[in-house]
DNA sequence: ATAGGTATCTTGCGTCGCAAGGTATCTTGT
DNA sequence: ACAAGATACCTTGCGACGCAAGATACCTAT
């Protein structure tokens, strides 16, 4: 089964599409927050301090980079354990979103 | 889209669980989360205070039925409301379910 | 100059899942 | 008869998280 991570996992949800949008390509925070509203809800206020605790957990990596039109940007890229990270949630939001589908039944 | 329900999701996960499985039938709390404790990881402490929102919610009706081996048990039956609740978070899911799987994308 | 979009971050709030502990009932082994 | 253990209920304290709202700052366009 998928051990004692599922805990992470219904709170881990939003981490998990930051680091499949980061798994394509740097991205800054701003950007990630946009494009993830458009298919879940998030708010602003919920990404700085998410992005905060990867960079924390060591699973991202920043740098500055001037942006075209408004204030600098801070980039976030993934490190080889962010990588490890994302691909053993991948396979939790799978065990768990298959789960769910069980015990909702056919129907 | 999905309104804006999508913040009672993340959250209501074990909620839409739960109405599923008394969607097949009444039953008690203890029992509703050795079933779920199956498929996915849940503690005990979670379900009371999950059901006595599900019932100030109205969503659930209560009555007390003995047990042929233990102390007597509350019993838990889906009322319309909460029959009506169960189909819209269902749908709820699964567009939420939807939208993660096309953030992962393929791969 | 002023307004508005871009981009960052912080604070305060409410909710939730969880571990741990407590109580009561009934059955089973000794 | 008595202790042990399973069944079944519930409460408390804790920590984490998402969110709304606000603060700050930069740049562009009017």
């Amino acid at each position: 089964m998928a051990d004692n991570i599922p805990i992470q996992l219904k709170k881990g949800v939003l981490e998990l599409c930051v680091l499949a949008l980061l798994s394509r390509g740097d991205g800054y925070a701003y950007d990630i927050a946009s494009q993830l509203a458009e298919g879940i809800e998030m708010g602003e206020g919920t990404i700085y301090p998410l992005m905060r605790r990867l960079q924390d957990e060591g699973l991202v990596a920043t740098y500055l980079a001037e942006s075209p039109s408004g204030p600098p940007r801070k980039y976030y890229r993934l490190t080889d354990t962010g990588r490890q990270s994302f691909i053993n949630q991948k396979a939790d939001w799978a065990a768990f979103s298959k789960a769910v589908g069980a015990i909702l039944g056919d129907s």
